[in-house]
RNA sequence: CGGGACGUGGCGCAGCCUGGUAGCGCACCUGCUUUGGGAGCAGGGGGUCGCGAGUUCAAAUCUCGCCGUCCCGACCA
């Protein structure tokens, strides 16, 4: 094994970002010849990007493989597969159609196959449990690819999925997941959390998500400070503070407000806190207007509501909304509907401030139950700084990027394609499921959004390109050349990969490369180092340049690299 | 799908408002010098200005349409 020669490699770096690009992770990996775009949402990586996928796909197929099978199924599935689980009219789908009319989707994941064959092999429950799993294109056609590498419509994925007889054995299948998971980003070098995540329109028994922190993610996570709580904001929960109520009244009051038709106006002008009034979202659903409510400080959350209505809404007209409730927006209320209401589960106690129905007016003392009957459900956002759930602490909300799933299936799809086992007493059950998701290119950006600096990138040692970059000043032939040919067999028998920069660039050129490839050390051969028979060694995090003995060089390295995971 | 921006040698940009046949930096090629922080000098190559119509004697520039890319939002099994 040798390194990998400068002069022999394809190394298009760049002076300056892209001007497409705004995330980090984007313009560094274009600027540093990893990748290059091909279209909207599609990458080629170059080979020093493919070089870091290629050693994710290595850490993860190592940690699969000890609780699961690989395999590999097609990317090209018979449209009958969709159509039977439901999923062909996916919008995110890709359909085509081939020369003879028969109808094929682009798979975006693998549950459909993965049941079509559990359907024909599996027989017995003694076949069971199974992890299968495999490492493939997937392709979706995404309304909006964005942030380089981290949305794109064809994507590499590792996707498993067990297969149990029961949900005892799904939970013990789904926490062998966890386990590996966790090893998995450990091995990467990601900082990450594992929160609670909405099982999506698919069902399911539960689902969690796995979230590298970095302010290029899509996503945010509440996580409590003193206990393990940890939540999608889709679908976390807090304790919101307690409303400074004004004095209870034995029943709504009518008061007129005029001009006010925001919260805050409405507040202001009656002098009490914004938490003890009742914000009205009038929305349509199906041509149904409906009305939710939140509390005054409070915002709704969109998916939360999608949730409670069962599926999509718009916003109500102003002509609905008058047409509905004789009066303007602004002063909208529930007493006395006939319109479906919907609260936040804030509203189930105390009297709040709301709409009258009557533009200009309000009531005061509106106490659910009492004054209104409606149905509850959690609508809130919650906001950084409120209280945990399920303990004392505080919550904080946090960006982030989405670098793993896990779903608890049940027998969503193996119910509708006849995945199916003989129990002990010869009856027929469904295949209890579930699946697992983790995208190599998520985890190939979250590395370098959580690891750079003004230079590039700083990668850890597990998934570099390189482990050890060696900048040679001086051509082939010379002293130094040779002394670094030397390091390079060292290092390689050692087992660190080794980017031998022999380019015949300027020298300021290869540590500008260096450092924006970011291998995690850095070896500098020149004149002055063979003259005193040393290598100047840097670690690439912010580390000064030391001078080391060229005998000593590749151990040192070696504990520089052990330091940098 | 709604909103916004952009599209000019490989990359980054200027020129467009006020029409007159394209320029700068980097990169690239050749030669010489240089070699520990994106080298110097000299010479050189490369662009039907995203596409299509229109206005005009004349369009990178004005008008209309289309396409592409990015950003915000919607969407994201």
């Amino acid at each position: 094994m040798s390194g990998v020669r400068g002069s022999q490699l394809l190394i298009p770096t760049l002076k300056d970002d892209p001007t497409d690009a705004e995330a980090i992770s984007h313009k560094l990996l274009v600027r540093g010849g990893f990748i290059r775009q091909v279209g909207s949402g599609l990458y080629t990586y170059l080979p020093l990007g493919w070089r870091v996928m290629r050693r994710i796909d290595t850490i993860i197929r190592e940690e699969m493989d000890t609780i699961g099978q690989e395999m590999l199924m097609p990317v090209l599935n018979p449209a009958e597969l969709w159509q039977r689980t439901g999923r062909w009219d996916i919008e995110q789908l890709y359909k085509l159609t081939d020369s003879s009319g028969k109808h094929y989707a682009l798979a975006m994941t693998h549950e459909e196959c993965v049941t079509f064959h559990a359907s024909r092999e599996i027989r017995s429950y003694k076949e069971l449990p199974q992890i299968w799993y495999h490492i493939q294109t997937k392709e979706r056609d995404e309304p909006r690819p964005k942030s380089g590498i981290l949305r794109t419509r064809e994507f590499i994925m590792k996707d498993s999925y067990s297969l149990d007889r029961d949900e005892e054995g799904l939970e013990a299948s789904y926490q062998r997941h966890i386990e590996v998971y966790k090893r998995i980003y450990d091995r990467c070098g990601l900082e990450y959390w594992m929160v609670e995540s909405d099982v999506g329109m698919m069902g399911g028994l539960g689902a969690h998500e796995f979230m590298a922190p970095s302010s290029a993610g899509e996503d945010e996570v509440a996580l409590c400070s003193s206990c393990d709580y940890a939540a999608n904001v889709e679908l976390a929960r807090s304790r919101p503070r307690t409303p400074q109520f004004p004095e209870r009244l034995d029943a709504p009051k009518q008061i007129e407000t005029p001009g006010a038709t925001t919260i805050e106006a409405l507040a202001g002008q009656l002098g009490i806190d914004q938490a003890a009034t009742a914000k009205a979202m009038v929305l349509s659903r199906d041509g149904e207007v409906v009305l939710l409510l939140v509390r005054g400080d409070d915002r709704m959350h969109e998916l939360k509501a999608t949730k409670a209505l069962g599926g999509a809404y718009r916003p109500a007209t102003p002509e609905e909304i008058v047409a509905t409730f004789g009066a303007e927006p602004g002063s909208i209320g529930p007493v006395g509907v006939g319109a479906r209401v919907i609260a936040d589960e804030t509203l189930r106690e105390g009297q709040y401030v709301s709409g009258a129905n009557r533009t200009g007016f309000h009531l005061l003392g509106v106490e659910a139950g009492r004054d209104y009957s409606p149905e509850f459900a959690d609508l809130r956002e919650v906001r950084d700084g409120e209280g945990c759930p399920d303990c004392d602490g505080t919550l904080r909300v946090e960006r982030v990027i989405e670098i793993g799933n896990i779903f608890k299936l049940g027998t969503k799809y193996s119910a509708p394609l006849n995945a199916t086992y003989l129990d002990e007493s010869g009856q027929s059950q469904p295949i209890v499921m579930g699946s697992y998701g983790i995208g190599l290119a998520r985890i190939m950006a979250a590395a370098i959004e959580q690891g750079h600096d003004d230079n590039g990138m700083i990668w850890p040692a597990s998934i570099a390109p390189f482990q050890a970059h060696m900048v040679v000043i001086g051509d082939a032939g010379s002293e130094q050349f040779a002394i670094a040919e030397e390091l390079e067999g060292q290092l390689t028998a050692g087992g660190t990969s080794v980017l031998f920069d022999d380019r015949d660039v300027s020298p300021g050129v290869k540590f500008a490369d260096a450092e924006l490839i970011g291998a995690p050390v850095r070896l500098t051969i020149g004149k002055r180092t063979v003259s005193e028979g040393t290598v100047d060694l840097q670690a690439r995090r912010g580390r000064e340049q030391i001078s080391t003995s060229v005998r000593d060089a590749p151990e040192r390295a070696q504990a520089i690299l052990q330091e940098g995971a």
